[in-house]
RNA sequence: GGUCGCGUGGCCGAGCGGUUAGGCAGAGGUCUGCAAAACCUUGUACAGCGGUUCGAAUCCGCUCGCGACCUCCA
């Protein structure tokens, strides 16, 4: 196995990007925390996993052998009250917690397979691992980091903080300013040693729905807990890369790394890698204020905020013209110039696709070979896919011009057309993660084909004949059925708007 | 209040010390039966004020504005 190139990652961990190496040659652990499935999902989670759908592709695309660990978490995660979220949502909808669980579970994969994100290697469920959870809890008390008061377990941090020198290194915390910052009225704070300190186990109150027997109590896991249990039961106590959305890293991302230190006495990850807000209109998405859409009424367009619903694919071209590190500013001006973007690349890549050189070439190849290596190295620049984007969109100019003759394809040998072609279909559909909506490729998309090349052809004869009548006449027709044929000098084409 | 980040042309958004980002929109042109599409040409932008430097959107300081986290959050 080869790995292509050099990949450099920006490391949340230690805020400087860095030259990427795998712990294992040639193989990648990578963990990314899921969501908590109590409720439908949001555009922000979508924003998130198809950020690092992007970074898995692009790793396999390397040629790396990712074994790729997503999260479901279903149990454990607490609201302000102190109820499971899980329990709530059950409660209210008079499920069984599982149902809950499964229900919102059911939808995430229908939405993550709606927006084309690749399914991870692993996704184990936090109740699926009790036992383990039990068992990391016991090694964080016997290393000294856990104590138990009244059936609940919380763990050390002023201890641990002293003795490892890391707590905070994530996030950027200072202990004494947490302890000087966090409010008395928490829940349980009485029972805590200090104010920072968190549960990994919690005793259940009679009427909580979800709970198993343990040697403190019957309880039931911490919120952080799932994750430093799973990514050791799957990746192992060490592993490359840890990933989740930017609203994590503290407490949870924080409070997962003193676990796993406070139980294997080694840091889980080396690289950090963090995916950034989704705002809207420049705001923070928020219900109370009405400033949120759903994934759901942004592809129908049944929502205040959208002119018209777009499709899955045009917005998740509208997530790749953004940095994963940086905050997305969602808004319907610039939905609608991604949709005409994204159209404009499936258009240039189906013009690639057909055209043909003999020559062995010269003229444009250097020119040519030198972008599609800069596609490469934009995006082995800590994932650089907006920059990687506008590589191909400095060839599409150059591949319209081959198609209508203005400039001579037959300056392009074909080692270099084929390179350009594999440049465009693996990085639009392998590393993006595209689709062409325009072709669709099923049984009725094809019967479609047929039907259009008859209409064209049909169209062409009128318009031989200066048959204006007819050739406007099917020209309108197809106008009001929203599709648009592109008279070139080697025929008409068409597409779907 | 504390921590971190951001502020780029009409809109979105890369860049992180010297070279054209790119997309959308706009203007002029080529092509075309007309139109659309496509192609060509065109924009000299970096919140403000100082400083460092031969040279700053890019480094430093201050001011203003915005956002995230600090409490559940992708």
């Amino acid at each position: 196995m080869s790995i292509k190139k050099e990949l450099l990652v920006y490391n949340s961990l230690t805020r400087k990007k860095e030259v990427f190496k795998p712990i294992n040659e040639g193989f990648i652990g990578m963990y990314v925390c899921g969501p908590t499935v109590y409720s439908d999902v949001h555009l922000g989670n979508v924003r998130t996993f198809v950020g690092f759908d992007i970074i898995y592709r692009f790793l396999c695309y390397l040629g790396y052998n990712v074994r790729y660990v997503r999260n479901i978490t279903d149990v454990g995660h607490l609201l302000d009250d102190g109820e499971d979220r899980m329990s709530k949502g059950a409660k209210a909808e008079n499920l069984e917690p599982m149902e809950v669980a499964q229900k919102y579970t059911n939808g995430f994969h229908a939405m993550m397979s709606i927006f084309n994100a690749k399914k991870p290697s692993i996704e184990p469920r936090a109740t699926g691992h009790i036992l383990e959870q039990i068992e990391m809890v016991q090694a964080i008390i016997d290393n000294g980091f856990g104590y138990e008061v009244n059936g609940s377990v919380y763990f050390d941090t002023l201890k641990f903080a002293h003795e490892r020198k890391t707590y905070g290194k994530l996030s950027g915390r200072v202990i004494d300013e947490l302890m000087a910052e966090s409010r008395s009225d928490l829940k349980n704070q009485s029972d805590k040693k200090h104010p920072s300190d968190f549960a990994i186990w919690m005793k259940a109150s009679d009427d909580h729905l979800m709970k198993w027997n343990s040697p403190w109590s019957v309880g039931f896991p911490g919120w952080h807990l799932e994750c430093s249990v799973m990514s050791t039961k799957y990746l192992g106590k060490h592993f490359d890369i840890h990933g989740g959305g930017n609203d994590l890293k503290f407490p949870h991302h924080e409070n997962e790394i003193a676990q796993n230190e406070g139980a294997c006495n080694c840091s889980p990850s080396n690289y950090w890698l963090h995916t950034n807000m989704l705002l809207m209109n420049g705001k923070k998405m928020s219900k109370s204020d009405g400033n949120t859409i759903t994934p759901e009424a942004l592809m129908s367009g049944d929502s205040p905020h959208v002119s018209q619903g777009y499709d899955p694919m045009v917005i998740r071209f509208f997530m790749l013209q953004t940095h994963y590190a940086s905050t997305l500013d969602i808004s319907d001006d610039a939905l609608k110039a991604a949709e005409k973007g994204y159209k404009r690349l499936m258009q240039a890549n189906q013009v690639l696709n057909k055209l043909e050189t003999t020559a062995t070439g010269n003229g444009e190849d250097a020119e040519v070979l030198q972008l599609i290596e800069a596609t490469l190295t934009d995006m082995c620049d800590d994932f650089n896919a907006p920059k990687a984007l506008s590589r191909l969109f400095e060839l599409v100019p150059k591949i319209n011009s081959y198609k209508e003759g203005h400039l001579d394809v037959n300056q392009l040998s074909k080692s270099t057309l084929d390179a350009l072609k594999a440049l465009f279909h693996e990085f639009i559909f392998d590393v993006f993660g595209l689709k062409d909506i325009s072709t669709g490729g099923s049984e009725s998309a094809h019967i479609v084909n047929g039907l259009m090349e008859l209409i064209t052809d049909l169209r062409q004869d009128a318009r031989a004949n200066k048959d204006w009548g007819t050739s406007d006449k099917i020209r309108d027709k197809l106008t009001s059925l929203d599709i648009q044929l592109k008279d070139g000098k080697d025929g008409t084409s068409w597409l779907i708007n």
